[in-house]
DNA sequence: GAATAATCTTTACGCGCGTAAAATAATAAA
DNA sequence: TTTATTATTTTACGCGCGTAAAGATTATTC
């Protein structure tokens, strides 16, 4: 608790180890003698001295970062899955570093080059989707060891984790149908995200396979501002009886509360109860989706799985060295909550 | 497009370049003469090469970033306003670099400990609140131009950006007698927010300037579950008759959110119409709560106001060189958003 | 076209640390 | 205690870039 240390150097001087000794306790503290390794963290308590990052990373080939790219930090859905993976790293030797690209394509590959530019280990990016840029993005995955979650970009990557949309659509209709008038599918009309479009695919299949036409309401706009498309075109939806049946499942829950919030301002219940005039669905299992009015029926992630498993398979190419061979595609069956909304 | 080039001094040598004014322009580009500026950029078209990021910074006293650390970014408000930093500063020459404390006062001491092992130009803070180590953030900022915003500790830092509360809560309680029953305050008992301590004592001025008797229903609970807390806390308060009156103004909105979830519950009309057994308002214009059911009426705070004058106040702070004389406090008026809620 | 100013090249050193090699010291095994 | 093993110290060099100084080149001005 007293003089400031300026480098290793005087480090070495005032607490009587020499300096390449130091050097190696700080990269890895277990690697020197235990009498010794007190001694340091001893003097440690009493000088004020941390190593200078730039200096101990300039000859690195690697460091000890590990990056993480996420389309939009604002969307609780992303904010939630980052923080459970900057958890998992954390637990590592390794630091997350999070980057958020505010939904723009620009600057998901303004983070990367960034990124790259800090020599990371590897990267777990969930990229925008249909608006990125997979040509750089590409070539960003073949110099820096990157898994992919959330959304796939087909080949790119060493590895992607995300989620079963087809078991969860699938599970969801089934349940639908089961309870009740086989649903609509309320989504956008041209998604960025990869996962929408399976999704609207796996309603279809698992439609026809149950017998019934499968009947799609579109939703224009561009952009994040999902709870506000799927409000005003939602809103125009019910207006215009654009739903074929008492029930809806959106693609995802963001959506979804904008479709009942529309709901609400047109005085129509929600809910699953007989005397309620629409069901409504949704995807994701949104950290708000249990505090609607009425609570969203939906579809969990399991983020908690995809987050272990995309820091594990990033270690994993980190440790093998032996850049894609083979790339895998791992995917999580999600889980249907039932709520009160359908 | 193709040769990968390693070091400045190789870049010199195929950009017929010294390496010397190749330092110079990476530092700024418009310090070297035009056509020197535009041989520099045709060659960086053509070879793949930037600067080593470590070794640049190594002899720097300060770099070019600024740290930007929040409480949590899972809560879509702090999100929401760091994303706006976020873009303030990146129409500047330096580069933010986000943080998340995840609610945890070590991890908020953690972030500060690696932001100044980046030797960061600036931070912006905003801290936990109570549970803050006051010391640790005390001895940060003497080291580093901190400005704080959001939740203001005393003395610490170089200003303090927020929002004026006695003067938000002020128009909400205003308005919320002017159009029905004065509203009693549904509030967290032990708050980890120094604003809602001040929203608080607003509220009692408020009410005892109009001539009512202020009343309190405080939530158990610590963390960052608000929504959780409003809903459970919210549903036994209403079924034990706690609030006084018809009407619920909510210290933040995420406790509202869960209000609103409770009273949907218990099956009560909540709304501004006379026929509604309920009103409620909250506090910051959360971005979820214009798609709550019903909407949520709330004060708005001026995020852009806030973070822009926060990312002023720091480069006032970087460029004047001359460190915290005088503290300044900003505060912004929040403004009144009428929705349907109350 | 000469004089002045601005810019560039050459040369050289330093930053703080990683790390290799050889010598020395501390520990463990015999 | 001696020997074998492991850990530490000494010495020395390199990483990629910032930057200072002095001389050479270019642009600007009259």
């Amino acid at each position: 608790m007293s003089k400031k240390i300026k480098n290793m150097e005087e480090f070495a001087a005032v607490s009587g180890i020499s300096r390449p000794t130091l050097s190696k306790f700080f990269n890895d503290p277990n690697s020197v003698r235990t009498s010794t390794k007190q001694r340091i963290e001893a003097a440690l308590e009493r000088y004020d001295y941390q190593p200078n990052l730039y200096a101990v990373n300039q000859n690195r080939r690697l460091t000890k970062n590990i990056g993480i790219v996420v389309p939009n930090l604002s969307d609780p859905f992303f904010a939630k899955i980052a923080r459970v993976i900057e958890d998992h790293i954390l637990q590592t030797s390794f630091r997350p570093v999070l980057l958020g690209s505010h939904g723009r394509p620009e600057l998901e590959i303004e983070n990367l080059e960034n990124l790259r530019s800090i020599k990371p280990a590897g990267v777990l990016l969930a990229p925008i989707g249909r608006a990125s840029d997979r040509q750089h993005i590409e070539a960003f995955c073949k110099e820096v060891p990157t898994v992919l979650f959330d959304a796939n970009i087909e080949g790119v990557g060493e590895a992607f984790v995300g989620s079963n949309n087809e078991h969860s659509i699938g599970i969801m209709v089934d349940y639908l149908c089961r309870t009740g008038e086989p649903p609509s599918f309320f989504e956008m009309k041209s998604p960025t995200n990869p996962n929408a479009i399976k999704r609207r695919n796996a309603y279809i299949t698992a439609m026809e396979a149950l017998g019934y036409t499968p009947h799609l309401v579109q939703a224009e706009g561009e952009g994040w501002e999902f709870e506000d498309i799927g409000f005003k075109q939602g809103l125009r939806a019910l207006r215009e009886g654009k739903f074929s049946t008492n029930t809806v499942l959106c693609s995802n829950d963001r959506l979804a509360i904008g479709l009942l919030s529309a709901a609400f301002e047109e005085g129509l219940r929600v809910g699953i109860d007989p005397n309620c005039a629409l069901r409504i669905a949704g995807h994701d299992d949104h950290p708000f989706s249990q505090f609607t009015c009425p609570t969203l029926t939906t579809v969990s992630q399991d983020y908690e799985a995809i987050a272990k498993r995309s820091v594990e398979a990033l270690f994993d190419t980190i440790d093998a060295k032996t850049s894609g061979d083979s790339r895998e595609e791992t995917l999580f069956d999600g889980r249907l909550v039932m709520r009160s909304s359908a």
